[in-house]
DNA sequence: TCAAGTACCTTGTATCACAAAGTACCTTTT
DNA sequence: AAAAGGTACTTTGTGATACAAGGTACTTGA
């Protein structure tokens, strides 16, 4: 139990809603959604990121087609299906709950025992 | 891939944060901290809540010390460790990190592609 | 052809929330 | 004083998942 490994666990479960925000914003490939959560200081590793998406698309929320590169392998690019977007509303929604509920507890204040 | 699953997943590890917010305040036991994250909507449960005490107990981040009740069984009694409370600090920091990188990501706007 | 770069995938491990069942103690009722 | 009910803490087994590390495959340039 350490500091870092707390801060793993905090991200977990977050990644997804991130994911889902990072591809709503239009079709982007692994590498595009790694540079953006990395800048946005989410860290994420290809070995997170590619179970991920494979989870996501085969529980439908997200649907990919093969775009051939000028400058490499083809890339898988990512979008949004229906489903995706209803999902996302919805986690959107939990986030917001979630965060407020956090704060609560970390803004409380005033001792119950000495 | 549900809802409802999702919505676990996002609790994780904010959970462990929420907890040591709830002792800092003061000694506490498991059914308070119950009632006062339920009542905060961080659902959170006894199989949950015994195993992750032990946890930060064994790390050093708690400690406790029995106490006899008038109506019931005796009760543990939490404390947070000066690591304990170090480690919040910590986490205190994380966790603005974090709700400020997420919220970044869900207000970026503008799409990158039609 | 060989090296380097890019992109995607797989395997194994550790962690963790949860459900469910269990143990133990105390009080009240009969 | 036994039985019943309530409170508190514990344990076991399961499923989910982030990550590290290693692998496959395609493309370009020397």
């Amino acid at each position: 139990m350490n500091v870092e490994n707390a801060q793993v666990q905090m991200r977990k479960g977050i990644l997804e809603f991130c994911i889902l925000h990072v591809i709503s914003r239009g079709e982007v490939y692994a590498s595009d959604m790694l540079e953006e959560l990395t800048s946005a200081k989410i860290m994420v590793v290809e070995g997170t990121l590619y179970p991920l998406l494979t989870r996501l698309k085969n529980s439908g929320l997200l649907d990919y087609k093969w775009v051939e590169s000028s400058s490499g392998p083809p890339r898988k690019y990512y979008v949004l299906t229906e489903t995706g977007k209803e999902f996302l509303t919805s986690l959107d929604h939990t986030w917001l709950e979630l965060s407020d509920s956090v704060h609560a507890i970390v803004k409380k204040t005033g001792n119950r025992a000495a």
